[in-house]
RNA sequence: GGCGGCAUGGCCAAGUGGCUAAGGCGACGGUCUGCAAAAUCGUUAUCCCCGGUUCGAGUCCGGGUGCCGCCUCCA
């Protein structure tokens, strides 16, 4: 098997292979930086973050590049609003992403072009697109002439006439034509802007991917990125410019995430319908956001409900428990043992057959959703054996240790835990919960039930839950 | 209006024509417990509708129905 990915243009999975061996070009459309991130930014984020890690497991060396559009319409509006440079704006938010980033367990990627520090590429790619005669001059922008490129419409897959419509405004600002969009915006002297050989101005929004992912990752890159928002126009445009310029292919392969809804609608920062990254951080586990995000197919668009978060909690417990149940027999396995058990066996043969459905998951088109189902399996069968025969199970360390090297891979490919595999139950009891449990045996004891229910509800609001087994009586956190 | 996508059990969600349609949550029934809880085991679907192709279709084709995205800033 080997990684297969969907490809817009041909609309079929195509089998994936960098422009240069063993090493990987990416570039993924970050946020425009006018607000808070909310949770569809960060789906987007974690996508890239998530390609990239497997495409490292897979032995590629990847340069990963995010952008930050750190300028912008939008942008400056905000500051306008807030009566502050666009640039404490765009810090703010900045800043903000990568805290938030951070928490999900995204890596940072390798690098995060702004685009203004990136002004002499793009007005060099502009110079070209308009020594080619790609682009033009006029009143009030640089135009990219559309109708100069005979590709155009090919990725978002629309006709170029069918682009036209009558609702449209009239061609203005000396436009030669209506689809025609600009590389270079003018604006007055007063405004902020950047001097340029067609005069004081800002990039329009698609030239800056299109001047980064080039100057980072070369004329073409092997993935693209970006939510499914920015297939038409952003991406088409980048395209167009980009292929017009250099006359090769921008990009191998999109990976267009799908959109997050709530209540069925887009969510969006225009409908203000979002739910800020913040606040959810502020009230769930970021393994638990990571592990949401990533159980769906990230291709798929998906209603985004909270009760699928706390549904998300129990399922990420259960792969918690598995790797504290591997760990805890590890510890206490021999090094040795002379015949290997019937369960022995049965748990190294569901590793190995774990393993390699989850890397046919991976491989095809990352198919996170059917990956983790992989590792559920393994879950299932090691609390079967466990089951069945656990002393065998817990004497048979080759086989423990071949199942923990598994879900190591499995989970730590997909970054399930931000400090890498919960390998022992970290408690602290305080000596008042010690007593009442202590108490609370000897009521047992005593078969005073009422005195040793009283004293389970104190623990178990001293944030404790009592597990009564066996062995005795033991806590652990609620 | 144009273009594209999706429709799988109570909910979420995999599924690259063919052994028993993954997995999670929930529910129900066990194990454990003094009873519980926690943990865990088991049970729990023929895939929106109608046609067609095929020895065989959730999976391909056509037609419906419903939902979503894009066509304007947008992850």
């Amino acid at each position: 098997m080997s990684l297969r990915i969907y490809d817009p243009l041909r609309k079929r999975k195509v089998e994936f292979k960098p422009v240069n061996e063993g090493k990987v070009g990416m570039y993924f459309c970050g946020m425009t930086v006018q607000s808070e991130p909310h949770i569809g930014h960060m789906l987007a984020a974690l996508t890239g973050d998530m390609v990239r890690s497997y495409l490292e497991y897979l032995g590629y060396e990847v340069t990963h590049i995010q952008n930050f559009t750190d300028i912008g319409d939008s942008v400056l509006e905000k500051a306008l609003e807030e009566g502050v440079d666009y640039k404490v704006v765009a810090e703010r938010n900045i800043d903000l992403y990568f805290e938030q980033a951070r928490a999900l367990n995204i890596r940072d990627a390798s690098i995060y072009p702004r685009a203004t520090e990136h002004i002499p590429e793009m007005l060099k790619l502009i110079e070209r697109l308009v020594e080619r005669e790609h682009a033009y001059d006029s009143e009030e922008a640089v135009y990219f002439a559309v109708r100069s490129y005979d590709n155009y419409g090919q990725l978002s897959g629309r006709k170029i006439d069918d682009l036209y419509s009558g609702v449209r405004v009239e061609v203005s600002g000396g436009k030669r034509d209506e689809l025609d969009f600009a590389l270079w915006k003018k604006c007055p002297a007063d405004e902020p802007g950047f001097d340029s050989p067609w005069g004081r101005g800002r990039p329009g929004w698609h030239i800056e991917c299109s001047a980064m992912a080039s100057r980072y990752c070369g004329e073409t890159v092997d993935l693209h990125g970006g939510g499914l928002d920015l297939k038409f126009p952003h991406h088409e445009n980048e395209r167009a410019q980009s292929e017009a310029a250099n006359c090769s292919t921008f990009a191998n392969f999109w990976l267009h995430n799908g959109m997050l809804t709530v209540g069925g609608e887009k969510m969006s920062k225009s409908l203000g319908n979002y739910v800020a990254m913040g606040d959810l951080l502020e009230r769930y586990n970021p393994e638990v956001l990571r592990f949401y995000l990533l159980s769906t197919h990230f291709r798929s668009r998906s209603e985004f409900e909270e009760k699928q978060l706390v549904r998300a909690e129990g399922s990420l417990d259960r792969i918690r428990e598995f790797s504290l149940g591997l760990h805890e027999r590890l510890a206490a396995a021999p090094e040795h043992i002379e015949v290997q058990s019937a369960v022995g066996k049965a748990l190294a043969d569901a590793t190995t057959r774990a393993l390699e459905r989850w890397r046919e998951a991976m491989d095809d088109d990352f198919n996170t959703g059917g990956a983790i189902g992989r590792i559920f399996e393994l879950v299932k069968e090691f609390n079967r054996l466990v089951a069945a025969d656990d002393a065998a199970l817990s004497a048979d360390r080759e086989a423990l240790v071949a199942a923990r090297d598994a879900l190591e891979t499995m989970a730590g490919v997909l970054r399930l835990f931000t400090d890498g595999l919960p390998i022992e139950r970290k408690l602290e009891i305080p000596p008042q919960v010690t007593a009442w449990l202590a108490e609370r045996d000897q009521a047992r004891v005593d078969k005073d039930w009422a005195g040793a229910d009283r004293l389970r509800d104190l623990i178990h609001e001293a944030g404790f839950v009592i597990l009564d087994g066996p062995e005795g009586s033991k806590v652990k956190a609620r």
